[in-house]
DNA sequence: CAGAAATCGGTTGCGCACAACTTAATCGTG
DNA sequence: CACGATTAAGTTGTGCGCAACCGATTTCTG
């Protein structure tokens, strides 16, 4: 059993408190280009992987066609990237950087300097927090047959 | 220097996903009670707390008015607490729960063992996480003076 | 091959979050 | 006391986040 009953609670406010906080260090950054997080989540998929379903962004930002859809149609309308029907499977989309949106990545350039110095934390900590978000975020998994992945 | 450049990247992200599956978990928690993850949070302060301004409530929860004064106006909707404006100040208001507010703090009980199970950490670790998160929610202490608080 | 089931992306509806603004009340200073 | 500054709460507008649903396409099965 657990010791403290509030514990659970506690860490549930203070990821939710440190998620927004987090999201607004990144707004002053964004701002400038136009973009909110999620988005420049999207474009940062797109720069290190290239080309992209829907499905599989959905997958990678854990994020649904309902949250996407409208998010890339911004995004979209802003130029930064194009949308087009799978030729092989027409229900998907293929999601593509235009050359502005290939552009922005120089200008928006490194956010980590401006981002690390607003937080209390050493090198060693981010890490362990690292870490420890990584396995929470993974289900407690269940052991199936050869499903190590 | 920080080693790893993508290294803060990754932890905003695994922090925001944390956050949105964190409320994903009590989601089917607060459903049958009808309450979102935000509004159970200012009903938990309520039931700690006891009756509290909307300044107050922001403070503690880190939200505007612009997000709490609809979500107050649900949660009085829905008959679990009142607004009242202040006696010695107009400009306050103080949200008071009524009996039905009282009684769902029984009625929802302790989520901590339905939350718990379905995360992958052991005692040591929610409780490291709890601290870096703690230290990480604080801004990085400008000395002023006599101001610990 | 035909029909059922699954998959993909989109839309709708609702509830946050937050910036920007408004109104009303209080406070501070001359 | 007067009046400008500050504060509290509310409103408006925009963009998520997600459940629920829809239409189109593909895949599975008999």
């Amino acid at each position: 059993m657990r010791e403290s009953a509030a514990l659970d609670e506690m860490i549930c406010f203070q990821l939710y408190a440190a998620s927004r906080a987090m999201t607004s260090l990144y707004r002053p950054l964004l701002d400038p280009h136009g973009l909110t997080y999620p988005q420049y989540l999207v474009l940062r998929v797109l720069w290190h992987d290239g080309p992209i379903t829907v499905r599989d962004l959905g997958r990678t930002l854990r994020l649904d066609s309902g949250t996407l859809s409208p998010l890339l149609k911004r995004l979209e309308a802003q130029g930064h990237l194009t949308r087009a029907r799978g030729a092989d499977d027409e229900r998907t989309v293929l999601v593509s950087l235009t050359e502005t949106g290939q552009r922005l990545r120089d200008e928006i350039g490194d956010l980590t300097q401006a981002l690390l110095c607003s937080v209390n934390l050493t090198d060693d900590e981010l890490i362990q927090l690292r870490s420890l978000l990584v396995r929470a975020n993974r289900p407690p998994a269940i052991p199936t047959k050869g499903d190590p992945a």
